[in-house]
DNA sequence: ATACAAATGCAATACATTTGCATTTGCAAG
DNA sequence: CTTGCAAATGCAAATGTATTGCATTTGTAT
């Protein structure tokens, strides 16, 4: 299986070993084209793994930069396989966001570049959280 | 002083008394004009009222239509009032907010504008927050 | 000045996430 | 195919954040 084979390689890439409990969630995001959030993960997990080792999995994902995390609207946290070049150095999620109003499902927006943003004299940016809110195309045809 | 009259009469108007807990809050919110994060609300009352207080005060708020909350890309609560086309929509910031990883206080980049983001054909956006985290210019000299 | 409901403080509770540590497991070297 | 060992996991305990119960205080209408 194709997809398989991708999850697999991507645990080797990163120096990871391969275990169900991995497979399963990189399975699941790798399949789902939407931020999935944390309850979603362990109900597929199962009684394949505690939720001390979900938590413990995804933060490892974040630190390789095969996953990121963030916190939509409602303030539940959604993981999403990193799409390009999110490099193992440092992590720094270069996209936006879009989560949907309506169907509360957020997506990555890849071909959106973040903007240059200049600050002020004295600040020193560590991190960019950008997100939109509104209604995807999905629930604007429907 | 005007902005006093404001804030007592949005107690009176929504039938809540009038404390120096609620009235320090408000008078906050009102002159922050960005919404401000749950520590920052908590040190600006000091000694005035219990955290448990500022809970419940902002659940009054809330519940009443006087601000609303949202989550930050962080996940950190913000709170701010209500504006006249507010209702029950998300509350639409203009600007970008910076969120000191080290004070936890969220400060408003007024000349930081928003650069302009285009999405996807079908995407429809009705709100955006925006936050870079860092260190902000005081923690930084300190 | 008084009375009563609303507001508050403190303690206890409820969840979500993290950490410590002993045990198990993946995997590579032999 | 075994073996060794670091990595991964499970369970318990600790942390952190938000909520609830209840006795006491406070705002305000009368």
């Amino acid at each position: 299986m194709e997809r398989e084979i991708q999850v697999s390689d991507l645990l080797r890439q990163h120096d990871l070993k391969k275990t169900p409990a991995r497979l399963t969630v990189l399975r699941l995001l790798s399949q789902s084209g939407f931020a999935v959030g944390f309850a979603e993960l362990e109900q597929a997990l199962g009684e394949l793994a505690d939720k001390v080792t979900l938590y413990r999995l995804l933060k490892s994902f974040e630190d390789k930069g095969i996953i990121h995390k963030t916190i939509d609207p409602e303030g539940f946290p959604k993981y999403a396989l990193c799409q390009d070049d999110c490099g193992t150095h440092r992590h720094v999620d270069r996209h936006i966001h879009f989560s949907c109003t309506q169907c509360k499902k957020t997506s990555c927006l890849p071909h959106v570049s973040i903007p240059t943003v200049i600050l002020p004299e004295g600040y020193l940016a560590e991190a960019f959280q950008f997100n939109i809110s509104g209604i995807c195309k999905s629930c604007a045809l429907a």
